[in-house]
RNA sequence: GCGCACGUGGCGUAAUUGGUAGCCGCGCCAGACUUAGGAUCUGGUCCGUGAGGGUGGGGGUUCGAGUCCCUUCGUGCGUACCA
């Protein structure tokens, strides 16, 4: 009997499902372990071979995993709120939710046929009310909740409320806004409620604030900071720009110093956990007042009054060290002393400054770091230790967000301050000594102060710490810790995302009780904006209400909101009253393998930590991180496939034909389209002239008189004649019209665009057409996508897993390139016949031979060692040499075939359930205990024993293995071979290595 | 600029702690069986006729380096005025 694959695949396939053979038991005395894979956004597209690169791995652990015995928890579900559903929702009216359903079921039916383990069970869907539900229920207890420094932990916020009640705020030591006054118990107590409501907000960890936002007017929403890539949206690349708006934010800040920390405890890659370390961006300074001097114009009043208004303009630093080399300080363009500090002569420059920086989207901002640009203030400043004059400058390379959105300049040790510096002549301190300032800024931490009163002589460091010293004492500052992390923006102008359970009541913001979620996304008639710019979600009926009565938030949640929890949705995903189980998620407790991109490092992987932890905080549930383990799978990119398109344009070809006689020209747009072949190509791409170059250009300029002639043929009355434009556009081809060798299917091709079934071509000399190649990204619009499902139809989904496996590393990215899919294919043809080397089923009973036992215990061994590594690749290469060795030796013995198939099953879980059946058993495979490896059947009765002088292996000497490491010596040294690359001499030193080496120092 | 990976045959890759570099597969070459093959099977395949050379280049540590250290070049990814 042939491998018949396609038989196999579906009828296991469906004996899975029909049995669900991987339902997880919640409980048991059987060890758990907890493999996920990122979920997926279920786009239009479907999948391609890129996707389930992942699954596939993940699926080998959770498969291997139930063979040692492990209660296996693997679920699947969808990340199925988002923009490209509501984009095509927009085009064309189709709702959201069909969209999203049916590119659900396009993607189970791709899932299924690859045949993954998943406990389908246990499916989640993050649009679907019942599990938004909870999102929502999240959503509450970070609103109702703050976070208090000195337990360092989120808590709820009746906490405050009572400590308001009894000491007012002054001994609050919470994450909050800066901007927060301090107040007695019997101010909050006569606070009205709205003003009550305000000050709350200011510690709530998910609170509604007014802060600069990236603002995309093409979505029509907001975008949080890891959505946007070079100042573009990642989704669509539409341009960002800053916005001043009110919005639903994430406290992450308060947690950013325990998403530091917790890194070191988890098993992720380093370059991911540095991902997440530069993210967050810890920096330790201080911060530092300056007086501001009043420019007695700015003042209409006496001198009194000029003392009162005077304030302070604070910097954060991280070089205190340098206080003396500070020549001016630059305030960002939107911090809030701008119009204070403005004197009258400056205000038109300084307001022209200001509006245009504002203006600058945040592209624009990032593409000329280099032109700087600046305004001065006409205000001074007050230098906290010399006491001299120091001018106020604004400077958009100063963030508003960062710090203080102030900063000191000190243009000999800061090279951003010394371009400015230099740029408007302003004076250059060196304090430090060690750099030539004529050049550049010396900004190493290291050297001796000088110019710098009490701190001269000093090293860097030693100065730091004196300088910090002094401006505690004198109280002009303090010690600071600075985050780079912003805090995460929630709100997002757009229809399909889970509605924010809050209304408003008097203009404060009410959160639903817990029975009254999940508040349901309401229908609308379009998804777009309403007229005046509010969000879709206020084109709902009027009956869309709190009570009948009060608006809801029009905003709804941002895509990170349903992932980052949703792995513990998967522990208990039916629950209707609590989000999972106690019970549950003490049983499961964190992930044990996450497997996902590396896209997500900033975005999803910081998110849900930080939930998981404020969840903790409030002892929902008992683990700090989420996942223990993480791997990111590589990238699998396309092959594109090229045509060459020549470009033909139509010229006079005499003066009889010049553009006063008045004829007309042949028409460009009949002319046929012409591909050039790749041999032509690349000789006519070449820089320099050549004879290649020539020839390939005068065969094409050849091509385009004989379509001269058919064109004239057709148009007897116009004049011209096609010239060559002498350039070549590479158009990307379909990769299904090119078969192996890069050749295209010529008819196929013009068959494939009406526009090309005129089309010429200039073949090879053999008269194949040759298409370039490229690797890019595999997407529709390149015409490389390759499905799974392509593969699976041709060589069986068995193949597609092992191939995708043998592929390489799986954190390497690589192009999807079939070449060696046969020799996988192969691979399971050849094991195939191990049971069926006659034609029918036929195994043995017989005791296997020593050799037999060897090489199955090796591959045991090895398989084992490469799944507890993830070195899948490895696996697949044991494989093939352990059935390449039984087919040697025309291995059938069933103590051999049988632990094989059970190593075998997590990679091709289709061929070895069926040759199980075929062995006998009634049972799946997926359960049958792993085979333990015996080191008995390893030892070699002799070991071979390579020779070296100086490193150099000459000869090798076959010797038993009980031989110790002095008989060696003695053997090898009387060996006749040895003393012929000896030469007579006497080795200086012999280094033998037991079972392993000798070499000889000449 | 900064951070993190990574450079090995014609190609994808292997070599867990330093111990015979090139396993496994593709491709290629030769042969067998076939009307035929993009089927199957067998043998060969780092370069060099050979001594020998060889893991991007240079240097070092070591009896011994693809592996460790320094340096340099190249590629990929991430990030970017974070004071």
């Amino acid at each position: 009997m042939e491998y018949n694959f396609k038989e196999i695949e579906s009828n296991w396939q469906a004996y899975w499902a029909k049995h669900k053979t991987f339902a997880a038991k919640d409980g048991g005395d059987k060890p758990k372990y907890y493999v996920l894979d990122m979920f997926p956004y279920p786009s239009g597209a479907g999948l391609h071979v890129g996707h389930p690169l992942g699954y596939i791995a993940s699926d080998i652990v959770a498969r291997y995993k139930r063979h040692k015995g492990f209660n296996v928890l693997h679920p699947m579900g969808y990340d199925s709120f988002g923009l490209p559903a509501e984009q095509y929702a927009i085009q064309t009216g189709q709702h959201p939710k069909i969209t999203t359903e049916n590119n659900i079921a396009v993607y189970r039916r791709q899932l299924d046929k690859i045949g993954f383990s998943f406990d389908w069970d246990r499916e989640v869907r993050t649009s679907n009310p019942e599990y938004y539900k909870w999102t929502q229920w999240i959503f509450i207890q970070l609103f109702n909740s703050w976070y208090n420094k000195s337990s360092d932990k989120a808590e709820t916020i009746s906490t405050l409320i009572s400590e308001f009640e009894t000491n007012g705020n002054s001994k609050v030591n919470a994450a909050c806004e800066e901007s927060v006054q301090s107040f007695t118990a019997a101010q909050w107590k006569a606070f009205t409620e709205k003003e009550q409501s305000d000050i709350l907000m200011a510690y709530r960890i998910a609170y509604l604030g007014e802060a600069y936002v990236n603002w995309c007017p093409q979505l029509g929403t907001v975008l949080a900071n890891d959505e946007v890539k070079d100042g573009v949206s990642e989704r669509g690349g539409y341009p960002v720009e800053r916005k001043l708006m009110k919005q639903w934010s994430m406290r992450i800040n308060a947690y950013a110093q325990r998403l530091l920390d917790g890194l070191d405890t988890l098993d992720w890659t380093d370059s991911l956990k540095e991902a997440q370390r530069n993210w967050i961006g810890k920096s330790e300074g201080t911060s530092l007042r300056f007086k501001v001097i009043r420019h007695p114009e700015l003042v209409s009043g006496s001198q009194e009054m000029l003392k009162q208004v005077q304030h302070d303009i604070e910097v954060f630093t991280t070089r205190p060290d340098t206080i003396f080399g500070v020549s001016f300080l630059t305030i960002a363009p939107e911090h809030e002393l701008v119009e204070s500090l403005t004197t009258a002569e400056n205000k038109a420059a300084v307001e022209a400054y200001v509006t245009q920086a504002k203006n600058r989207s945040e592209r624009e901002r990032q593409a000329d770091v280099t032109k700087i640009t600046g305004v001065f203030t006409g205000s001074y400043v007050e230098h906290p230790f010399t006491g001299k004059q120091i001018p106020v400058w604004i400077g958009d390379y100063v963030l508003a967000g960062y710090g203080t959105g102030a900063v000191m300049a000190v243009p000999a040790h800061d090279s951003r301050d010394y371009s400015f510096a230099k740029h408007f002549g302003l004076p250059i301190i060196e304090v430090v000594k060690g750099g030539d300032l004529e050049k550049e800024s010396y900004d190493a931490k290291e050297g001796i102060l000088i110019n710098s009163d009490f701190l001269n002589g000093l090293q860097v460091k030693d100065a730091m710490k004196l300088a910090m010293q002094e401006i505690e004492i004198q109280r002009l500052g303090k010690k600071k810790l600075n985050f780079r992390l912003r805090d995460a923006v929630f709100g997002r102008q757009r229809y399909w995302g889970e509605p924010i359970p809050v209304y408003y009541k008097n203009d404060i913001p009410y959160v639903l009780a817990e029975n009254e979620l999940p508040l349901v996304l309401p229908e609308v008639d379009k998804y777009l904006p309403t007229e005046d710019g509010e969000p879709p979600l206020a084109r709902a009926s009027s009956s869309w209400k709190y009570k009948g009565e009060f608006d809801y938030e029009h905003s709804t949640m941002p895509g990170w909101a349903g992932s980052s929890w949703y792995f513990l949705r998967y522990m208990d995903p039916h629950n209707g009253s609590v989000f999972a189980d106690k019970k549950l998620t003490d049983y499961w407790q964190q992930v044990d393998l996450y497997i996902g991109g590396s896209e997500h490092a900033t975005g999803h992987l910081l998110y849900v930590r930080f939930w998981t932890k404020f969840l903790k905080d409030l002892g929902y549930i008992d683990i700090d991180e989420p996942a223990k383990k993480l791997i990111n799978q590589g990238m699998i990119q396309g092959l594109s496939s090229k045509a060459f398109r020549v470009s033909f344009g139509v010229s006079h070809t005499s003066i009889a034909d010049s553009p006063d006689s008045k004829k007309e020209l042949l028409p460009v747009k009949e002319i046929p389209p012409v591909f050039v072949s790749k041999s032509l190509f690349d000789s006519f791409n070449k820089e320099e002239w050549t004879a290649d170059r020539q020839m390939a250009i005068d065969k094409i300029s050849e091509i385009g008189n004989i379509i001269t002639k058919q064109l004239q043929a057709l148009h007897p009355d116009k004049v011209g004649k096609l010239s060559f434009n002498e350039s070549i556009f590479q158009i990307n081809v379909d990769v299904n019209l090119v078969s192996k060798g890069n050749i295209l299917n010529v008819e196929s091709f013009k068959n494939w665009r009406e526009e090309y079934k005129s089309a010429h071509f200039l073949l090879e000399e053999n008269g194949d057409y040759i298409c370039g190649t490229e690797v890019e990204k595999m997407s529709k619009s390149k015409y490389n996508v390759v499905t799974p499902d392509d593969i699976a139809e041709k060589f069986g989904s068995d193949t597609l897993r092992l191939y995708e496996m043998f592929l390489g590393p799986l954190e390497q990215s690589k192009p999807w390139n079939t070449n060696g899919i046969t020799g996988v294919h192969g691979f399971l043809k050849k094991l195939w016949k191990l049971f069926y080397g006659t034609g029918t089923f036929a195994v043995s009973d017989d005791e296997p031979t020593k050799g037999e036992l060897k090489t199955l215990h090796k591959t045991i061994k090895k398989i084992t060692e490469d799944i507890e590594r993830f070195s899948f690749n490895t696996s697949i290469s044991n494989f093939m040499i352990c059935v390449n060795e039984l087919t040697d030796a025309k291995c059938n013995k069933r103590a051999v075939l049988e632990p094989l198939l059970i190593c075998l099953s997590p990679y091709a879980p289709h061929i070895a359930e069926e040759l199980w059946k075929q062995l006998g058993h009634a049972e799946s495979i997926s359960t049958a205990p792993f085979p333990d490896f015996n080191e008995a059947y390893l030892v070699d009765d002799s070991v071979n024993y390579p020779v070296s002088f100086n490193g150099k292996v000459k000869f090798t000497l076959e010797l038993a293995a009980t031989l110790t490491a002095p008989e060696v010596e003695a053997i090898v040294m009387a060996n006749e071979q040895t003393s012929k690359f000896l030469d007579g001499k006497q080795p200086k030193k012999v280094i033998v290595v037991h079972k392993k080496i000798v070499n000889m120092v000449v």
